[in-house]
DNA sequence: TTGAAAGCGCTACCAT
DNA sequence: ATGGTAGCGCTTTCAA
């Protein structure tokens, strides 16, 4: 690989004027720009990050740390983080936490061992004792830490809407899926189509789950008809564990939505690929991510007068596991 | 953050000592080191990576190059080589290419100016020039290029699988989908899946796609039907489209399997969750990622013999969109 | 067994 | 407008 001195020795000149060219700072002739733009492009000669960043004391990198993206709803926010910090010429550090707290401070000590500008989480964990100490901008993604920038949608009105939804169009037997205690946003959504539920005219029954993975969803398919066999309409936590339940109900002859509505949450790529189509309440997963990456570069920039909080709205997607409202 | 001065001033030695703590290597008196190591504990201090990659002239990164991580296939792969490299200590710089010629050399670029101590790529460009000059030990996931090292699924023989699987279990007008041309792997299903039904008693058409993408799954769907109505039975491109296709079959009022038989490919996580839930030739997604991890990082190391080529085997995940052999 | 010092490739300051 | 050079934090000779 070329250095920087290798292009100076070349081009008949010092590093410090190499460096000038390569930063677009401080006085170069024009002419001396342009030998040296050549002797760049003749050695293809492109600069080591590791000495800037070790001199400028910070790379141009960014953390990003997921709690799995296995779950189809993390590589959206983290597509969304990507392509507007590329924008900016970041690059993206990534780690899954599998919400393990272990694993959660070795990726954080990586990214200060690497010098990244600043941090993006997604985890679950509920202290955000780990990153009180860093002197680096942090932004929660899809949390919300009190005290900390974050961007995350709104769960609770993404309950109500998702309750008032399925009342709406006549069920009177719901269940509300809990989802984990330690998923602040599965609690979010919770709370929310609890207390519009607790309003309204119908009866409900709550069926508590620990887990959005995809191995555990079916399980919670098949408990929900266990326990609450006349069940007509069902308020999922998540997208994944919506699919199973329409699955599992369909399986059991039940006719969607005549007899069983069900609305999901997410708006995962593959809800619109379920059969019936699942209606669900949407969330910008790519757009947050966005939103997060450039709320992060503000601060990197230490732009003054930032929105700290950025709460996106959530909108309900009638598919066709629910009925069409006239119809009720 | 602390430095190494900073301990070496503290512990009252040399910044030299305290390296050799750090690295467990050379001399250093169990005293000295006891020293060095609480007082590293006490300033809570961690080594600069950037510092020490610079002066290495490697840092402990690993770049990995995905098509896109929103294609439920890649998230998988990509667990398994996070998983793997992180075993032996080293970190992902991640990037999507998008099928972009332009993105994939940048991040190439990025990969090489952190000074990445190796590279995993699962892109499918057709040319692999953008690997040829880099000095640096390049594994491609998912795709075969010739002598390169490379980690891939034995697609020939899951086309093979899959079309002699759906021929024994009757289906006798067989609709094969060939995936986009420029990934290699859905061109080797695909022909593997065609040698077979040539051989075979029975009558197929071919539907030629040109994405995998959710948005399009839906169109090769109708497609299908629309040019093809009496089929009974689908080899799909992926798990996808096969989705898909399952989804469309129901809404025409198709039984599955009894009118129409389908198999598709990867086995995606929720391939379980579909309904009927999906027969799939399964490619051990998380595996190919661990083997391509080890086999890097056996490279890395210089380790002599190295199997360059590893083909990991398919397996038929029989489901209910095929009928059970006895069945037929 | 330990320390001093060179040097990894770059940026930025201070000269000229 | 350009060059010389210190120094970012670390590892590794070489000497002691």
């Amino acid at each position: 690989m070329a250095t920087i001195r290798d292009v100076a020795k070349e081009a008949g000149v010092s590093v410090a004027t190499v460096s000038r060219v390569l930063n677009d700072n401080g006085y170069v002739g024009a002419d001396t720009r342009k030998r040296v733009m050549e002797t760049i492009k003749h050695l293809n000669y492109s600069p080591n990050e590791v000495a800037r960043s070790l001199y400028k004391r910070e790379s141009r990198l960014i953390g990003l740390l997921l709690p799995d993206i296995t779950n189809p709803f993390f590589p959206q926010l983290a597509r969304g983080v990507e392509d507007e910090v590329n924008r900016s010429g970041f690059r993206l550090l990534l780690g899954n936490s599998d919400e393990d707290a272990t694993k959660e401070l070795d990726y954080i000590q990586t990214f200060v061992q690497n010098q990244v500008v600043g941090i993006i989480s997604a985890t679950n964990n509920t202290d955000s004792d780990n990153y009180k100490e860093l002197d680096l901008p942090v932004v929660f993604l899809d949390r919300t830490p009190k005290n900390y920038p974050s961007v995350f949608a709104d769960g609770r009105d993404g309950g109500r809407i998702a309750a008032k939804a399925l009342v709406e169009r006549g069920a009177t037997k719901i269940t509300l899926i809990k989802g984990p205690a330690h998923v602040q946003p599965a609690q979010d959504r919770f709370q929310g189509a609890l207390s519009e539920l607790s309003q309204a005219a119908v009866d409900f029954s709550v069926l508590s789950t620990t887990s959005y993975a995809f191995e555990d969803a079916k399980k919670w398919a098949e408990e929900l008809f266990a326990k609450y066999p006349d069940t007509d309409g069902v308020i999922s936590s998540n997208d994944i564990v919506a699919i199973a339940i329409l699955h599992e109900a369909l399986r059991l002859g039940r006719n969607i939505p005549e007899d069983v509505q069900i609305i999901g949450f997410d708006d995962i790529p593959q809800s619109s690929l379920s059969y019936p189509s699942l209606s669900t309440i949407r969330q910008p997963a790519y757009e947050m991510g966005q939103e997060a990456a450039k709320l992060l570069i503000r601060m990197i920039k230490k732009e003054q007068e930032i929105e700290q909080t950025i709460q996106l709205p959530v909108t309900l997607v009638e598919r066709n596991t629910t009925r069409k409202v006239d119809e009720k």
